[in-house]
DNA sequence: TTTCTATATATGATTATCCATATATTTATA
DNA sequence: TATAAATATATGGATAATCATATATAGAAA
């Protein structure tokens, strides 16, 4: 089970940080909305996002071509607290803005299947 | 200024995780007084310490023979409701129960001046 | 007052370990 | 084949643990 420093750690880094937010922000998002919203490389992303997904914090799931992340529904229950003190602290900085104006902005966005 | 990742940072050491949540809980500490609780040794914790203090999160103050840690006071504003939530996720932990008894259960325990 | 000793704390230096990143490649799906 | 995503590997850099030592204060003895 996520431990709080583990959580913490998880939250150390500017690039699970970033796409933290943004899924707390978002609800679900692929690997490809979230390459394009943080500009950063595929490959980079994904150890990320691996990274949390071994730790608990977050799920996968794959829809046809793209696999969709989003934060784990099931975490022990101080942390629902604590990601949403982490989104009103990140939600006020440069970064994130832009990091959600270029998803927005971003082109050939995958749409989800709401029903199949 | 302490920016959201560098606080996430300071939280993810288990050994920094336990100072910041007994100095949250206690308000204000003296190395030997953490020393105590944590069963660590000295230099290890005032390392911790040091690091705390470098990036802002903690203040420090001599008074006489000891130094004493409290958090600072002046953190950003999205800071506290975050320290508070790290409070309430550590303290149904054993791990922290067992710091604070220790603490509590410390021989020659320094009394701070409340007046000089 | 000076000197000696004990206690509290910080820090230099070293070593080991962990972590993030980049590049290249592989797997999976359409 | 083209796109999406994951992984293998190598490397540099950050981080942490430890030991030894330095500094600062306090108290007692001479």
């Amino acid at each position: 089970m996520l431990s709080p420093s583990q959580f913490f750690k998880c939250l150390s880094d500017e690039t699970r940080l970033r796409c933290v937010t943004l899924l707390q922000k978002e609800g679900k998002l692929c690997v490809c909305e979230l390459t394009a919203a943080l500009e950063l490389s595929q490959p980079k992303i994904s150890r990320h996002l691996a990274h949390l997904r071994q730790h608990g914090l977050l799920l996968d799931s794959r829809e046809g071509q793209w696999v969709y992340y989003q934060i784990n529904p099931e975490l022990p229950e101080w942390a629902p607290a604590l990601l949403r003190e982490t989104l009103k602290a990140a939600e006020n900085g440069a970064a994130f803005q832009q990091d959600l104006s270029r998803l927005h902005d971003m082109a050939h966005r995958p749409e989800q299947a709401v029903c199949h």
